[in-house]
DNA sequence: GCCGCGTATGTAATGCTATAACATATCTTA
DNA sequence: TAAGATATGTTATAGCATTACATACGCGGC
């Protein structure tokens, strides 16, 4: 089964193998199929997505048994979920960080384009920190964030800026 | 009809209706009573929630009902939508803008507890700049963000640690 | 070794959220 | 009043997620 993905895949796999182990959680090879298939998507994928190319290599595989798994990667700091497109991204900082390391959780962004669907993820701290800041504020305790915005990519906003100078 | 609602729901809705016409857009009945639904409940209520409401006084009531109207108050920035909860909470500054303001969004976020359920929005204009600063250095341009967290109110945090100091 | 327990996965059914596609009604305005 | 635009009704279906219970697997203590 190895080679089943891509190199940095499968570099990122034995990553985060080794920070499950070292957290005493085990990446068993189910969840190491999953977390691979995410991680070499190009995009977010969803969970039904994923459980169709699953059904290829494991016959009885249901929706519990991709959602569980999910649950467990979320966890784990392995994948985020994109709430606007209930789908599911690998989490780099997730997969590569130090096993010593504390916090299980990476803040990330995401950005939505209308127009070509692709999604751009940032890892900017200051964006969380200031929302965490300003919760903090209002006396509420973050435990999980979800920034995500929808609108034009830098391509797609100088071709439609393009379109409108014609017209 | 009329007193249907709460009398700040009344009055939200007035604005709101008049801020639509302003616009060349219409308020109809159908509108105004899930915005009125919406407003008057205490937290972000769901599609079929609504939906079960509206039954009661519209017989032939559908979920394209409730959706296409979610959409035209979504659209004209008289709700927001809680992605986390897939549900729906009014827009007090959009009910209540000048109507001869410009831009129909307004930045919000959301403050989840996972301990009792409550949702807290925030209106800090810091927190959203930051973002769309942050976004436009990526070359994004944000046309809608979703701004939300999950975690502990300050009423339930020092539950918690009450709970903790007696362990 | 094997028993018991905790963890992981299999399996079937169901519930919740949202949209597609087409029909009908209402409103506007020339 | 006819024509077009907007709004709503109606039926069906698609997409996302969970519940509940059964089975298998791994591992420490006896």
């Amino acid at each position: 089964m190895a080679g089943e993905f891509s190199r940095r895949t499968e570099h990122l796999l034995d990553r985060a193998e080794a920070i499950c182990e070292h957290r005493g959680a085990k990446l068993t090879e189910l969840r190491r199929h999953i977390l691979g298939m995410i991680l070499d998507g190009a995009s977010p994928t969803g969970a039904y997505e994923l459980l169709d190319r699953l059904r290829q290599s494991r016959r009885g595989a249901a929706p519990p048994t991709v959602y569980r798994t999910l649950d467990f990667l979320l966890e784990q700091g392995l994948v985020h979920r994109v709430e606007r497109l209930s789908a599911f991204v690998g989490c780099i900082a997730g997969c590569t960080a130090d096993p010593d390391g504390a916090s299980h959780t990476h803040a990330a962004q995401f950005l939505i384009c209308r127009e070509c669907g692709r999604v751009v993820e940032m890892q900017d701290h200051h964006v969380s920190a200031v929302f965490t800041r300003a919760a903090k504020e209002a006396g509420f305790s973050i435990a999980s964030a979800t920034i995500e915005a929808e609108g034009l990519c830098s391509t797609c906003r100088t071709a439609a800026v393009e379109r409108a100078r014609v017209d």
